[in-house]
DNA sequence: GTTTCATTTGAACATATGTTCATATATTTG
DNA sequence: CAAATATATGAACATATGTTCAAATGAAAC
């Protein structure tokens, strides 16, 4: 067997933890999107946010950003509750956060 | 500011890297497909082989195969060579290997 | 040079995802 | 309860992605 990429050709199976892949993957391929990545930032950020400000701070349309925050909550990333007239939406899936640290401490990349 | 997903909610900016973010999500949105996993998967472990060997190992269909491989191709994910009859492919994007490791090393995950 | 084998290619189709627009719902305010 | 505000929803559309099939290419064998 040769070397590959900088490390010996183990078994993949060895090599790579499924679980987490399908978990990374997943995460990443739902927050892949430029107006999602704003999203997350601003949750990140300040916590917990009104859809209106939202809009205002990435400037994007109402309309839009609701399905984009309703599919992040449907995928399990994104929680939200009421107060009032406003909906606050918050990051709930903590991996997310866990992906983005994994990835900037990663010495590899 | 309060604490979330267990770490302080610092600028986003200086939590990710986007750079890295990008290339990570780019390289999983791009393999992130079972078929695609399998082929990664022959890749690493057996450094090349060609196309009729892949199909046969993950009983896939030979067009369907081919199309995803030349996806990756594309995608810069890998990289091919003929000899003879046979085309051989093998993993080019060094990092696909490295985000795999890495995430195994993740200790968050 | 015709046949055979390995692979690619492209058209057609199916499905998923992103976007826009107009309308609906829920809450507060007067 | 009517008006205003905040947000969600659904239909229509656009675009991207995955799949299938039939036909085309390129190299080797006869």
């Amino acid at each position: 067997m040769e070397k590959i990429a900088n490390i010996k050709a183990i078994e993949f199976q060895e090599l790579a933890d499924v679980n987490k892949l399908e978990k990374v993957s997943f995460i990443l391929k739902t927050i892949a999107h430029p107006l999602r990545i704003g999203i997350i930032g601003l949750l990140v950020e300040n916590g917990k946010m009104c859809v209106n400000d939202i809009c205002e701070k990435l400037k994007s349309e109402q309309s839009l950003t609701s399905h984009h925050l309703s599919n992040m909550k449907l995928a399990g990333i994104l929680g939200s509750e009421r107060n009032g007239k406003n909906i606050y939406y918050y990051l709930k899936l903590t991996e997310v956060v866990e992906v983005i640290q994994c990835m900037n401490n990663c010495h590899l990349l």
